[in-house]
DNA sequence: AGGAAGATCTACT
DNA sequence: GTAGATCTTCCTA
């Protein structure tokens, strides 16, 4: 189990949401340790992104977004904490929206944190897979690619799978380009 | 004080 | 599958 580096952050947000695909998001809460594959990713940029946090400059609360990347970027959107990661080459903009996991250990624990049974719906949309994971703004700003913290991506290794790519979900002004990542064929993928 | 926001759930056709 | 209510924070006035 190897944890991703920095630098793997401080790259093009859309590359890094591209290769998060297929990775493991592990968090630590209460002894446990709560995983799932990351199968869906959206990329925002910074000023000059209208759908990004950061469009409107910066602020207190996406200050982060400005900040180190492979650190996590926590907020709320219509009752939903969304976990991004800051993601941007140095000196630059940018984060990663984590949007829908795959479950891989304590399933049960995420049916109790989010109240439902159906495996398929457990984590397969922004707001969904925090609840199960039970993310919220106290891990605001923590970092992933540390030993000790409480969520750390870590490479799966040799699994393959197709990429498919299409634009951001929700978002009223997109930019040309599609930059919504998801592993084609997953049922855990966002509707 | 009011409204928007990268969403989700429920209750229908 | 779609429509509408509702979720909580931060921004703008």
């Amino acid at each position: 189990m190897e944890i991703l580096s920095r630098e793997f952050y401080e790259r093009d947000p859309a590359r890094v949401a591209r290769e998060l695909l297929g990775k493991l998001l592990i968090r630590r809460f209460n002894s446990k340790v709560l995983s799932g594959k990351i199968v869906e990713t959206e990329a925002y940029y910074g000023e000059e992104d209208p759908a990004s946090k950061s469009y409107k400059g910066r602020k207190k609360f996406n200050e982060l977004m400005f900040k180190d990347a492979g650190k996590t970027f926590i907020y709320m959107v219509h009752g939903n904490w969304l976990l991004n990661i800051v993601a941007h080459p140095k000196g630059d903009v940018g984060a990663v929206l984590i949007r829908a996991l795959e479950p891989l250990s304590e399933i049960e624990t995420m049916k109790r944190n989010r109240g439902v049974n159906r495996l398929e719906l457990l984590t397969n949309g922004p707001g969904k897979l925090t609840k199960a994971l039970a993310i919220t703004n106290i891990l605001n700003g923590i970092d992933v690619t540390a030993k000790n913290s409480k969520l750390i991506i870590v490479k799966e290794g040799w699994e393959k799978f197709e990429v498919e790519t299409s634009h951001r979900i929700g978002v009223k002004n997109d930019l040309p380009q599609k930059l919504r990542f998801y592993i084609k064929n997953n049922k855990f993928v966002s509707k």
